[in-house]
DNA sequence: ACAAAAAATGTAAACGTTTTCATTAAGTTT
DNA sequence: AAACTTAATGAAAACGTTTACATTTTTTGT
């Protein structure tokens, strides 16, 4: 393929001219303008990203962090990202580190390496010193899930208050047995979403009971199954049940289903994150949405941002109790 | 940051040298190896991509095209692409057309831009012609979407027989009215399915009825109610159908659900796909199953392979007939 | 028609690597 | 200890751009 020095020569300009009509960037007559383009044509000429990036030293490419791409939750907040990436000239890196410590290592070193300008991670890393350091140097933004004591910017809504809000709108539906699926609480989210559930509980004096707290070990439909089989095996059940995430929750639904216990009659569900699978259950579950688009959007306008220097502040996303059938009764 | 020079003033020796213990590329004594090491730790030295990439002239990057982030038929192609990816030092690059023009375009010219080594595109492309010019220089795969005519290297199923096989399991188990959902047939599989479809109908000398068929304008959850909304207006109703995908077929199961048709004893349903969210549906979904990891890990060795010189071959993958609730009576 | 000012273009360095080829240092053989 | 082989290292070019600065060409005012 032809680079930039055949096509100056083919159009009998310098290279410097050339490399102006590409990037428009100064003043070029019209005549040699089209002497260059026409060259381009004909040489079938396409610039070299690696050469411009080394040059600039910039890769214009974002890492996004996931645990997995099989959690759905994530896939519109990817496309906010790129949406506003591409309007900037960025792409993204989609970074699956499947708790994988060492994938983690490669992925975070890529910044270092400059094949990343920045980072927009989702994943509770385990990792969280290594990335408090890259921080120091490079532009990071944690989107959804962040860490209290960091420093690192952030994205996210306000766990607590949402889950509260979604106990007590339980509460409000008459249930006063009322259950919690939970992940692992050393996330930031869940130990949030714990604590407001325990807020809404204790405003009204209503008892936390273990018997009713299970958590998974994944964010998997599968992991819901189980946890809701495990609370199930107890005699004395809640008659409504907050699961941390939608996929627990459906997972949940369907092992209600399974076991013939009718859903909202017998047990009310609520999940959380409104994925597009939650309005297709049967019954259509009950749901606190997270502007995930937005949220998406706004992250990846928070790193470039910080990229090119500018300074950039945490910011709070507002939520929705989204109601369905898995709470009317 | 420091670069590969200011460590070989530290330790004392060449870039060269340092390149070398860098890459393990010739024999460097143990004593400087040590220098070198040292000096890199202390300098807390990452080599640049950026100039690496452009010595070696590759990326190491693969661009993956899918249509939308929201189909989950995706994510374990990509989990599969990204394995493979990784194990051979590339990363994935993953781009969301969203039938957009514009973004293609953009899409496709990186790899002329070498911002990217190779191409494994899922996405029926607007830009048949393109991709084929493009397939000349470089290295591009397509997965389970193909085009007979175009000579780029492909891996999918044997989508004919997989949908004749499923629509004959539906006969088999007594139906002879059958639906099709379908969508845009310009893609190549969707007019496979359909073949294999009829070829079932044909076989069994069962009538193929305009009625019964439906095309649908996206293949989210909502193209499949409308579809199935589409299809119940008329009196004279299939007992069955079968569904390009399950997220038509999941919308169609909502909407016979709203509607209060039984599924399967007043018609069952049959998806294509089984994305993890088909088993957790209220009846959970009779489905195709493609191998889709396998998919994805095999595009991405045959991009590689492509990319690294080596003559490759277009692959038929297996598929699985996972019968569930929807279709047992 | 000439000087001065403005516009257009060219030259060359720089970005950070890898690698070929040349050179030096270290062993080996006689 | 000299001559030779092998191992280790260094010098410099190359990858393909962008851009500060220098130079040339064109335009303007007199």
């Amino acid at each position: 393929m032809a680079n930039i020095q055949e096509v100056a020569k083919q159009a009998g300009v310098s290279i410097a001219t050339v490399s102006r009509v590409l990037n428009n960037t100064s003043k070029v007559s019209e005549k040699t303008r089209f002497k260059v383009e026409k060259a381009i044509q004909e040489l079938n000429y396409a610039p070299s990203m690696l050469g411009r990036n080394l040059r600039n030293s910039e890769s214009r490419l974002l890492l996004v962090l996931i645990h997995t791409f099989s959690n759905p939750y994530y896939t519109e907040i990817i496309t906010g990202i790129e949406d506003y990436a591409i309007e900037n000239n960025y792409n993204i890196l989609l970074c699956e580190t499947d708790d994988n410590l060492q994938r983690e290592d490669i992925f975070l070193n890529m910044v270092r390496n400059k094949l990343a300008d920045g980072i927009i991670s989702m994943n509770p890393t385990v990792h969280v010193d290594k990335l408090k350091e890259l921080a120091n140097s490079h532009s990071i933004v944690l989107c959804s899930d962040y860490y209290e004591d960091a420093d690192i910017p952030y994205i996210a809504i306000d766990n607590t208050i949402a889950a509260y809000r979604a106990v007590k709108y339980l509460i409000t539906m008459g249930n006063n047995k009322i259950g919690l699926i939970n992940f692992n609480e050393n996330l930031l989210y869940a130990k949030q979403r714990r604590i407001g559930f325990e807020n809404a509980l204790n405003e009204f004096q209503l008892p936390i009971c273990d018997e009713w707290i299970h958590h998974s070990d994944g964010l998997t439909f599968q992991d819901g199954v189980e946890a809701m089989r495990r609370m199930l095996r107890s005699k004395n059940r809640p008659t409504a049940v907050f699961a941390i995430s939608d996929t627990l929750a459906i997972g949940a639904l369907k092992e209600l289903h399974a076991q013939g216990i009718k859903v909202p009659q017998e047990m009310a569900i609520i999940g959380f994150d409104n994925i597009a699978f939650s309005s297709m259950t049967t019954p259509t579950l009950t749901t606190v949405s997270q502007p995930k688009y937005q949220m998406g959007y706004r992250s990846a306008k928070m790193v470039i941002d910080h990229i090119q220097g500018l300074t950039i502040e945490n910011v709070i996303m507002d939520y929705e109790l989204i109601i369905r059938e898995s709470t009317l009764e």
